[in-house]
DNA sequence: ATACTGACTAAAATACGGATTTAGTCAATA
DNA sequence: TATTGACTAAATCCGTATTTTAGTCAGTAT
């Protein structure tokens, strides 16, 4: 029987609850009889509630992290892969129930305890765009001054439009339009042509 | 005393109540002693405080619609207009506190009574950008297929960072990064030269 | 030492009743 | 038509009692 993670369990019985019915209306007890335990064990493998979230949030942007590597990673054009970048993105976040919940870190005091993790997401994605946008522009194809500025204001168009559409549920609604703006964006970096 | 329209002078009192403490915590009697009247003669004029704050609203709106209206009206460049369009809305925007309270009422079920005000608003600044693209196509200086689909994503963009920008505060902080962005829209939309 | 239990505690959330505030009404008045 | 001010009903506030739940810990088993 404990041949198999605790650990991993108890993150997965917690994901399964937490996506479902949020942090608040999820409790320790919950988890705990999910997996046939006293709720003290969730106590031996994190120190509390709130570190659990991070645990179950962290994973579930890290197949988000995973998918858009990936993306980066890819030979194609830079303009071609910046546009799958934020679409891809956008997709994948969009099923990212958790990761919604803490959005109102931003604009409410709420969830605070879960910064670490959203800055490290934020990082991440700064680095991945950076990338994109010096091998485009090393490869011609993309013509910017200054890159980390470029990258600033891409993050704040896509951090802008998730709260719309993931938490007013307008994602499928917004589909084309999102594409339309990816396309846009992309444009804009375009090396022109003289 | 009562030469003065006694209507405006509710407004205005409301006004400032509303501006300095919001929706909920100003009283309708707070504005009917500030002008010196009973409180009953607010419900002459006015059916309830939802349409007290709501023409309070309009009129903090309508300073936006003539700024915004001027600037499409002047004869500069389709594409300069675009930009002066949106940095300017944004800078207005910026001031209005009153639509700040609001903006909940698109993420909360909070406001609701506020919905055809900001509606009106909506299909003005629709009409507008249709306005301004409409011209820079006649005038060669914008390439887009369609222009309704275009003013889609400048309103989702524009409509996006606003509550970061303005019930974060990070207006200041983020004006160049608007500027450019702005910049970048308007960059996209410019005609190539083949 | 590691993994786990379950009773316990303290803190937070919820429920509730009573007091207070406030939105909205209306008959009277000028 | 414009205004008053007392009145009502609804909402908010506030303290408190109750319940729920996060987190602890001494003890058990392996």
């Amino acid at each position: 029987m404990s041949e198999i993670n605790v650990k991993s369990l108890i993150v997965e019985s917690a994901t399964k609850y937490f996506s479902k019915f949020g942090f608040h209306k999820t409790t320790m007890d919950d988890i705990a009889k999910h997996i046939h335990k006293a709720k003290g064990v969730l106590y031996y493998y994190f120190k509390g509630k709130e570190e659990l979230f991070n645990e179950v949030l962290k994973q579930e942007l890290n197949t988000v992290k995973i998918a858009l590597k990936e993306i980066v990673a890819s030979d194609k054009d830079s303009l071609i892969t910046l546009k799958e970048y934020m679409l891809t993105r956008l997709k994948l976040l969009n099923t990212a129930v958790n990761y919604h919940e803490t959005l109102e870190a931003d604009f409410f005091g709420k969830y605070l305890f879960v910064k670490d993790v959203r800055e490290d997401f934020e990082e991440f994605e700064r680095k991945q765009l950076t990338i994109i946008l010096e091998k485009g522009k090393k490869e011609g194809f993309i013509d910017v001054k200054n890159i980390n500025s470029t990258v600033n204001i891409i993050m704040m168009v896509v951090n802008g439009i998730e709260i719309p559409l993931f938490l007013q549920n307008k994602y499928k609604e917004y589909e084309n339009t999102i594409d339309e703006l990816s396309s846009m964006i992309v444009n804009s970096l375009r090396t022109q042509k003289k």
